[in-house]
DNA sequence: CTTTTGCTATGCATAATATGCATGGCAACT
DNA sequence: AGTTGCCATGCATATTATGCATAGCAAAAG
């Protein structure tokens, strides 16, 4: 039973005629009769009754009938389905983010699943070691790191953006209130949590050079590993931090605030990694290759 | 999509190998490359990654696999069924009956769906004149009736039994308990309830002519249209009746019997009835030519 | 009562398609 | 470097589908 039958059949059942279904889907009359033939003798069965006057479904006509309707409309749905697939307007996506790279990969995702509603989506935060493991097992299609967190082969990256590390601070171990950016001697004696990691360590060797240049070492009563921790523990007073500025935007009602300080600028890029040896369906690429229309802020 | 190609692209997707499902499917090589190449430029999507060491499905293909699976088993469900419904196995039969040929009807029905399980049986009584309008209209396939209730062309007829119209009594309305049969002059005065029906009517000219024979007439004190009531009125003690013997049989708890009366002999047919001149589905034509085997019985 | 009409079925030629064979290209393993 | 195993391509062939002309048939029309 091919399906070009089952539509020759279900055609000629609609149209209750051979020549009548030969004239609507503009082929001869004959082959319809020919093709009805096969197929009856295929399935060993009836499904006509010959008049002289048009032709009549016999019972297992009306079944084979109805059920290659279904049959033919499955099998559109499928190709259209597939199709959907192929094109990438289908499909599902996995994503990982650092914490600190949320402020960017919200409104990239966002502005991807309003671009493309049908993909399903998986999102996930987790460290840089994580994360890129998990995208070299191809556990993850993509994930939001901070530049140079990676040093994979096949790894391709896109810059989404960049900002500053910037002083974290409560109103209450702020050194400074009210001022901005601050001289870096107010530092001296200030208790600092900082956040340990390889993207961050160029910023912690400037600090630490920049407070010696002014004759002091920071003060550092912790040191921590993620993100959102360094977070709360500046939050519940014990000390300043050093994070990406884009940070406290994804902490809007929270007391904590990012100030520059004078003489200490480092430059931390949000990127989009990705791992272009292995294989990945259209709606992968599509997300990674995917610019969000101008005009669409960072926060969204 | 043709049936042909999913087949082709299911047994590579789950062969893993191009090469690999020609030789399982006994066709050469590149004609699958080739299938599945139309298959991908039909959908306008890749189904398979092509490494140098054999080849992988993509998301597309992946899904289409399983999709394809199922729509080809699907596919061969309906063959089957529509098979089926062919030869015979399966469909539906509508069945009527009178009250008095049931004796003949379960049996055979039962062997029938003995036969063909699969067969739905939808089975009525009704007087001959319901099931003869029934049968002509096409809602009852074969209906099982007493021969010669029928006129109409295009009917056919199989003789299942004959039996003998005797006298059914109960205990209490015996002429003559213990003796059968009984001679016809004990039917003088014998309060009789006939049954009114064409098929019968010849063996009330039969009585009534023999009774005059003897000197006397038949005391009628009820007629009744159908035989169940024929059954009540003789059971309830109005009289004594005349029925097919046959009867008697489906009534194996109740109290009457059927006994022969000496020179009074008229033997009616039961038949089962058809119209050839309708399409029959071939469930039906297998019931109407349906032989139980040898060996059992009426009553079954 | 014959003719016309509308339907399906069949024979024959042709075009489209699928299949097989031989071969090329490629990478991995020996 | 040679071998092996894979997929892709070109070409010839067999199978299949399609179109045209026509036969057969019965109902409707004249």
């Amino acid at each position: 039973m091919e399906t070009r039958q089952l539509k020759l059949f279900c055609a000629v059942a609609e149209e209750g005629s051979m020549s009548g279904a030969a004239r609507k889907l503009h082929i001869a009359q004959p082959q319809i009769s020919r093709q009805i033939a096969q197929l009856e003798q295929e399935l060993g069965v009836q499904l006509f009754r010959r008049g002289n006057k048009g032709i009549l479904l016999t019972e297992a006509g009306e079944s084979l009938c109805l059920q290659a309707q279904q049959l033919l409309s499955s099998i559109d749905q499928t190709a259209l389905y597939v199709r959907s697939l192929g094109s990438g307007i289908r499909g599902n996506v996995r994503i990982g983010s650092l914490y600190s790279t949320v402020p960017y990969a919200m409104p990239y995702i966002k502005a991807y699943h309003e671009a493309y509603p049908q993909v399903e989506l998986y999102i996930r935060l987790g460290s840089p070691q994580e994360l890129i493991s998990d995208l070299n097992k191809g556990e993850l299609s993509a994930v939001f790191l901070r530049s140079s967190s990676h040093d994979s082969v096949g790894l391709h990256e896109r810059v989404l953006g960049e900002d500053e590390l910037k002083l974290i601070v409560t109103p209450q171990s702020d050194p400074m209130p009210g001022v901005d950016p601050i001289p870096i001697e107010k530092l001296e004696n200030i208790p600092m949590c900082l956040l340990r990691s390889d993207d961050l360590w160029a910023y912690h060797e400037a600090l630490i050079k920049e407070c010696q240049r002014c004759g002091f070492s920071p003060r550092i009563v912790c040191q921590c590993f993620d993100t959102p921790m360094a977070i709360q523990l500046v939050q519940a007073g014990f000390g300043v931090s050093f994070l990406p500025a884009s940070i406290v935007e994804t902490h809007p009602h929270s007391e904590i605030s990012a100030k520059a300080v004078k003489g200490l600028s480092v430059r931390s890029c949000a990127v989009l990694v990705w791992n272009e040896n292995v294989y990945q369906p259209s709606s992968v690429e599509r997300f990674t290759s995917f610019e969000p229309r101008p005009g669409q802020g960072r926060i969204g």
